[in-house]
DNA sequence: AAATATACTGAACAGTGTTTAGTAAAATCA
DNA sequence: TGATTTTACTAAACACTGTTCAGTATATTT
């Protein structure tokens, strides 16, 4: 049966269409800035077609989200392969907040845009999010069996430094630091990394 | 003229009326879910009516932003009063993560959602938010001066508790701590606090 | 009493997500 | 082959959104 391979061929080709389309449109109007119909007039089909393949924007919605966590996931990958797990974790960290100041739409996507979190297609986007952040925390314990740290909650050690990431990135991405001048705003932040990495340091 | 007085007083209550209902349904439905009709219909006017307030539904926006900021604010006062440096900014900083627990709705409005930061009705708000940071970073300032901490940027310092509150109380406002239980999270919050506090003491 | 200013609204416009009935074309069956 | 079913798609509609504008009834001033 050679029709049904190619249809289904097919069919997932132009799933991938839209998703490029929907992605390519969301990097440059933000997410709040497309619709089904632009998506649509994008690919130049009807609106109504998209609900062919997609149960509906949040589903859309999912999968975006999961081509973005594979794209964070590509640009943190690098440090998985330093053997200290000191440097790597610092590296880590180096990456993460790179991911979200260069792809700051992405990042948006990924860790604050507020939507359904428990659809069956952000399942697998979830799995990929935790298997990171799992890797962090190995990280954070093999830290800690080196003595790098002198506490040994890898769970609040983990959780500190991913927030303070996490709040480093998102206020520079929702535009929160007009009280620093913008030329500021970056060296600022890279600034406080440095800081938070020597104060776990002594911890 | 006592009759443009009036005319004036009632101009500004149903501002107020507006501002109100607005809020109300804002933190029963998230911001999202609210719309122009829907506030009109609580208030039982036509939607066309609240245009003669507000110029459009940013302009609503800020004015829910002020009001969000003077909450906020009332949250965090009492800490003005603490004498000792030191204790000011650990109680600045639980009523800072405490506020964001109790009113996610209102943090989000303050320093998550996305919009455009350049109105004039903003203006007064923004220059509230600014006030409350210099008076965080004051406290810094006074803890370096009482050699509460080893470096003396005050800056860097204050950015950097900053953005880890902000990265806490985000991160659980915007639910992304799936990976940890839901009774575990508030838990892990505090105790990431109380790490932060520790760690920034060593530094 | 007439003219003007004020406060408000109904109806419309262009946009949104989504559903449904219907249509051509392709694949399968006789 | 010709008839039938399945597939892929769309036009049109529904109910919603923010926003504008012509029109109206009331209140104030002349």
């Amino acid at each position: 049966m050679g029709i049904s391979e190619r249809k289904e061929r097919e069919k997932e080709e132009m799933r991938q269409r839209i998703l490029e389309a929907a992605l390519h449109l969301f990097r440059e109007r933000g997410f709040e800035g497309v619709s089904i119909r632009n998506i649509a007039e994008a690919i130049e089909y009807s609106p109504a077609t998209i609900y062919l393949y997609f149960k509906d924007k949040n589903e859309l919605f999912y999968a975006l989200q999961f081509e973005a966590m594979d794209i964070k996931r590509n640009h943190l990958l690098p440090s998985a392969a330093i053997e200290d797990p000191w440097e790597r974790l610092l590296d880590f960290g180096r990456r993460y907040i790179d991911f979200g100041f260069k792809h700051p739409d992405l990042y948006d996507l990924l860790f604050i845009i507020k939507a359904p979190m428990d659809a069956l297609e952000n399942q697998q986007c979830w799995t990929l999010g935790v298997a990171t952040h799992s890797f962090f925390v190995e990280t954070v314990q093999a830290c800690i069996d080196k003595r790098y740290f002198k506490s040994t909650d890898a769970d609040t050690i983990a959780y500190t430094l991913w927030c303070h990431a996490h709040g480093l990135v998102s206020l520079f991405v929702r535009e929160r630091m007009r009280m620093y001048p913008p030329e500021k705003r970056e060296v600022l932040a890279w600034q406080s990394y440095e800081m938070i990495i020597k104060m776990a340091q002594t911890l």
